[in-house]
DNA sequence: CGGTATCCGCTTCGATACTG
DNA sequence: CAGTATCGAAGCGGATACCG
């Protein structure tokens, strides 16, 4: 982040940083990474956990991940039906930054409350 | 992230790791703290540091960091008018931690480039 | 120079209904 | 159980024009 050396910029679509950022953008993907830490889930393990999601974007999240080789998906072929999801090497090594970023959070989170009840006061005003 | 110990869930509103996700999930923030971190700056600094940004987004941004206590604006009482923005102490904090994810994703920028050629790839045929 | 104000397209996302 | 399909509201964000 710190323009320490002579970096390309953080700006472009070539670049690694904004490209991690965009992952993280993504509403439902930190979530699912997160419920995926702890080991294998079925699809429904997801809509019990994640409070608010809906299959629609469940499944869209799942499929972009799976192509990203970050999850891997495994269907049983079995009645009912079974599908497992899990990480995939790489996806557990993505874990770490956003678990540094995670614990970075837990000992600011008197700061970030701060934050985060300016914001809403706010926009009940608006 | 990884859910050691018994820390509450990540997805309500009130957890802190929620609350720093949404301020990367800001689609200017990052460029404008990566702008930051070399110093103070002027509005046309940004605007000629960051591509594509439009003034509506660029004001809308540093309004919101400013009203977050993360970013100090001074205004100078000059024709023609001067204004300059700077990190405060707790903006300076939030750095590290997105230092930390931009230099994971500079180590890791093959698999990460990766991931974008697929999904670009994709969606071109979508 | 450092902004506001307005319009509007496009994506995101939630709700609902249906399926193998 | 694990999805797919469709619709529509909301709001993010870009373009343009104007202002003190």
């Amino acid at each position: 982040m710190v323009p320490n050396g002579d970096r390309p910029i953080l700006l472009s679509k070539d670049c690694p940083v904004r490209q991690i950022l965009d992952l993280v953008r993504d509403k439902w993907i930190p979530p699912v990474l997160y419920t995926l830490c702890s080991g294998t889930r079925r699809y429904n393990d997801f809509q019990r956990q994640i409070p608010g999601v809906s299959k629609k974007m469940l499944t869209q999240t799942l499929r972009q991940l799976e192509s990203d080789g970050i999850v891997e998906r495994t269907v049983y072929p079995v009645v009912p039906p079974k599908v497992e999801y899990k990480l995939t090497p790489f996806g557990e090594k993505l874990i770490e930054p956003i678990s540094v970023l995670a614990d970075w959070a837990w000992q600011h989170q008197e700061e970030l409350k701060l934050i985060h009840e300016r914001r809403t006061s706010l926009s009940i005003v608006t």
